[in-house]
DNA sequence: GATGAATGAGTATTCATTCAT
DNA sequence: AATGAATGAATACTCATTCAT
């Protein structure tokens, strides 16, 4: 309880969304400390300053807790890609791709401990691509960005070659961030990553499709 | 999370072996149907037609359950590789890896929904690739065979390269047994993955490094 | 158990008459539909369109809820034995103790599940028979109903008699709404209670006392 | 944990039952002394000087202990009322429902605090009279009486004056037992409960059926 | 070695109640 | 008076692990 004087009544819907703020920051802590197994909603609650009650409030459950932090990643990696490609610079796609990785990465470097845990524990968790909004919202931006270079590129399947981009991009991050390779700096893996999906995408001799 | 959880002894007699093999088998049963949640020692044990007792004369915990499990996939894979690569046909680079990803891909039809679980939950379950045997076999074996072909590959460092390709070759073969596309065939995936991995690998223009 | 938690203050406005009103109605309907265990105050209010607020205003807690539902069942009750009695139709005892029972049955069948509910699952949770004002009123009423035929009945003590054919007449009349016999209508169930006050009012050879 | 010299083995089916006992026993102390509401498992395995596991070893929920703790009630009255019909003195209708009745008071005299409290907040707790061998013993038990006396009784229909006899020889008896009257000694109160039976069985003049 | 009954620490969740607005 | 967000004590139940037999 704090004695600073403050406006009498915080306006309902800011101080709701400021409570859940506060609440899956704590979360985010706990489970960056302690991982899954070693957190529980009664920690979570003391370590944001507030009552088990109030957690319920606005989480039904323990694991609805983890969905919402993995949505809210989906959603910073969305505006990290969007950001991205928003920008006026013209670049090519290669460009973009090494731009995108690279935010990607840089995104990641911001709470390391709490990334390694989501997605060391729960990569897919219980959250079906298809029912994150965040997660098709990419997908739809990354799907449009290749048919903007289609020319440019060998596969003809666009919806494949974004699925098979995603999935490459997003786990070679994840692996930088998890297993950071001991005598690799992030500039070389961040060069791989671009050149594994440039490959693919600008065609090699004797491939298939 | 203790590192890495080891059999408590090494069975020494048939009878043993058998012993741990109906466990494991009972633990992959039992994870495949219920998830991790509802997985729990004293189920394992009646599925196994074992008592909880001789589950702990074997597994120190319940963690190392997973984690044999693990290190059995893991061995199932590399075995995987090994046999394709100690094969007598000459194929090229292209070649290998595509059977690779066809043995991989074959292996996890068989018991896809021990698979599903196994990766959704647990992708990094078993620590530092550094601590399983087998993992250590399949990077070994991996870099030898870049190594044979070093003369057509863009990448200049090994190690860096072999972590790149088993990296999205693990991830997207697993990426294909959780969320099979609604729209493509295993064979257009397979392809999709060889395009991937060889476009990394021999080049294309404007590449870095 | 606190000793019989009253109304926190006496509503004397008609405004708060009607809020009472509501809140009772609206446990009622709850408890009726979930039984105790699934009923709680904030459900309570809701249903009653009001405050959980508003209900601690009227109400000091949670029994004092089921404590009122009681009272005003007993006031019911009391009521449609005053009724007959009041009456000028000139009847005997057993006549009297027919329109009793026929009452008393006709006043629960009006909402059966909320008295199956109430006799089910507190009978006895308005504490000691003194404390309740309509329990006083209505032990009264049948001892003066006694005594206006003390001649005719065989039983000489008449608080004795009071308590025994009220014991019986709710405990028949409870048990005839929460277990309705298969066979029976209502019709011999309400004989049967009469012959049952009857038969020990008025006496059979061989009988003590 | 005692160090007296034991049999080394206690045959497993007498162990369970005496734990089972020893867990009803804690249960029904804690809940004379504190009623339902202060009545909780750890409390009740605790008093038992035994761990929580173990009562939901034998007991799948805390209900369960109530309903067992009523079952065992039941059938503790049917072993009474049997052992009073088994006898070989000759009485007629009346001895043996004053027998019985005799036989209820002093069964419930043993643990008033107790039967005090499964009857004030449980009489039918969730235990469909139907669903109880007990209770449907001892509906047959009393049948049987009332038909080997049918000539001198005025119901005809039996399994309607059987439950009206158990129904109020029950209510009268708890009743008694609930709420002692204040100036009435246990005897006027078994002479008036038997006179209620009787004379609602050997008929009145005026009566119904 | 094998058994499985017993243990009891650990935790998600509920809900009566309060009180600042 | 009315509101309803916030509180946090209370508790049923689980399950990994042990150890006497």
């Amino acid at each position: 309880m704090q004695a600073l004087p403050q406006p009498r009544r915080i306006p309902r819907q800011a101080r709701s969304r400021a409570l859940v703020e506060v609440i899956l920051e704590a979360t985010a802590r706990v489970l960056a400390e302690r991982g899954y197994a070693g957190t529980n909603t009664n920690l979570v609650a003391e370590r944001a300053g507030v009552s088990v009650g109030s957690v319920y409030q606005y989480f039904p459950n323990k694991d609805s807790l983890i969905t919402a932090l993995h949505e809210q990643h989906a959603a910073q990696m969305q505006a990290a890609i969007e950001a991205v490609l928003a920008g006026t610079q013209p670049r090519g796609l290669r460009g973009h791709l090494a731009a995108i990785v690279h935010a990607l990465l840089a995104a990641h470097q911001v709470a390391p401990a709490l990334h390694r845990v989501l997605e060391k524990e729960f990569p897919f968790f219980d959250a079906p691509a298809e029912q994150s909004p965040a997660d098709q919202g990419i997908f739809q931006r990354i799907r449009q960005l290749l048919e903007e270079h289609r020319n440019e590129i060998a596969p003809r399947d666009l919806d494949l070659a974004t699925w098979a981009v995603l999935q490459a991009m997003e786990s070679l991050v994840h692996a930088a961030v998890i297993t950071p390779l001991p005598r690799h700096g992030m500039a070389q893996v961040e060069q791989t990553i671009v050149d594994m999906l440039a490959g693919y995408l600008c065609g090699a001799p004797g491939r298939g499709a």
